[in-house]
DNA sequence: ATGTTGACTGCGT
DNA sequence: AACGCAGCCAACA
């Protein structure tokens, strides 16, 4: 027999942890591999962030993968969408200006996950 | 098990 | 101030 309620479940794997911050991400705000990977406990890189990332258009749920840029507000990722532009017109939908590749109100639009779920 | 890779970041030159 | 190098962790072959 078999508990029904293992007390070691599955060892979440880091990418299901990072794909499910970003998708606490509201619309309209960012956040950044950095921020994200400080949250997750720091020890992380973010790099190792930016690595979950890319899989993120693997993963089973909806993660808003364009929410996430790098430390200088740079769409980074961009590339990494269907269409070089995909980013930044999902961006723009939700009310972000960008720039060429950049959000000139980076600083204030970042949305850190260990303060607004504090 | 070892080596390579990657949507980053910080420090040094 | 701009550019380059090295460190970092996890997934894949």
């Amino acid at each position: 027999m078999k508990p029904a309620a293992p007390a070691a479940p599955e060892p979440r794997n880091f990418f299901q942890d990072v794909h499910e911050v970003v998708r606490l991400i509201p619309a309209g705000r960012v956040s950044t591999y950095g921020t994200i990977a400080h949250y997750l406990g720091a020890r992380h890189g973010a790099r190792t962030v930016g690595y979950a990332m890319m899989a993120a258009h693997t993963a089973d749920q909806y993660v808003p993968a364009h929410r996430v840029v790098n430390r200088l507000g740079h769409l980074t990722g961009r590339l990494h969408f269907a269409t070089p532009t995909a980013m930044q017109e999902a961006l723009e939908a939700e009310g972000v200006r960008v720039d060429i590749d950049r959000l000139p109100d980076f600083d204030k639009l970042l949305w850190d996950p260990a303060v607004e779920l504090a």
